[in-house]
DNA sequence: AGCAGTTCGATGATGTATCAACAAACTAGC
DNA sequence: GCTAGTTTGTTGATACATCATCGAACTGCT
């Protein structure tokens, strides 16, 4: 381990190439729905679950434990969403600390009218682009990956690694057949 | 067109563990990153391009245009790092609009402080973690991808995509063999 | 009941990203 | 050389992410 094992050409363009599209897909994405629907992807992440629940509310905790946020950034953000409509607090009537976060009917215009160009975008720029085994492909690594990022920590390969943080979400931010109504 | 096309199981498999990943491998790098070499993905980025140039100095267009920025980000971004210490503005000799940006000993000490660590990382949290072919199909698709964002627009399948924007980067804003010293 | 430890959410500070507007300097056509 | 249009970089406003801190409320133990 005295020199750091720089990565190899194969490893370089898979590693290159998915940093950069990562990078633009991300962009694209926002952009699209900015434009389009007037939400950017953090808005979007929240109104899609709260599109999902049974009675459009649910727990500030379990909004941020299904999307990963901590609760600060969940609260700067629910806050400027109540400053536009789309959402409002409620106490919550069985833990006094809580505060449930209730959809309004803009909101739910607003998801259901995102939702179909969101899904459009992906497939566009993303999903149809892809044949079905590479899909699957995709799948596995993802879930490798991330069962490397929850699980994985502290093994500390080379230099400064030692890599070990909350890493305790859930579930998606982005899910699809979302907001349109069904689901 | 009258309802979206919602994703199927796989696909929705594919796009969600992808979504997922992406955000949590993002977030590792960066903490990583913060913690052993207290330089944040944003930092890293311009100084590696800059590690790299020959007498480490490179035209802020150019800068911009290699890791896809726009001129106010990099802005931004160069004038808290010259604040820190990291880098310097100096006239550019050639055309007096423009700023050469200069990276300084400190700024390189950083960079090559940094790299070890960070290529250990993303070797543990992903690059290990894939067979060759998996490698491939990853690059493949990632260039898929990516050529279908620079010069796919317009053609706007479903309802509000027309998905048009800049889109002109060039090359990785995360290059790995870099700071080192070699490269 | 009373206390320690924890969970929950809000807030202010700081760093960062994006947008619109701007000014200075280059370039091309006249 | 002059002007129209473009390129280049900066700035201020706004939105967003992260961190440290706080107070209120719940939990479990005694």
């Amino acid at each position: 381990m005295s020199e750091p094992r720089w990565l190899d050409e194969r490893e370089a363009r898979a590693w290159r190439g998915f940093a950069l599209m990562r990078m633009h897909l991300d962009r694209q994405l926002e952009q699209q729905m900015l434009r389009d629907a007037d939400l950017s992807a953090a808005d979007y992440a929240l109104l899609v679950p709260l599109s999902e629940a049974d009675p459009h509310v649910m727990r500030a905790r379990d909004l941020g434990r299904l999307t990963g946020w901590d609760r600060s950034r969940l609260s700067h953000q629910v806050r400027r969403m109540e400053q536009r409509g789309l959402l409002e607090r409620r106490r919550c009537d069985t833990d006094a600390r809580g505060t449930d976060i209730a959809l309004t009917d803009k909101g739910w215009s607003a998801v259901s009218a995102a939702a179909p160009g969101h899904v459009a975008t992906v497939r566009s720029l993303f999903v149809d682009l892809l044949e079905p085994a590479e899909l699957d492909t995709l799948a596995a690594i993802s879930e490798r990956v991330l069962s490397r990022l929850r699980s994985g920590c502290a093994e500390a390969d080379a230099a400064a690694d030692a890599t070990c943080e909350a890493a305790d979400a859930e579930s998606a931010s982005d899910g699809c057949e979302a907001g349109g109504g069904d689901c």
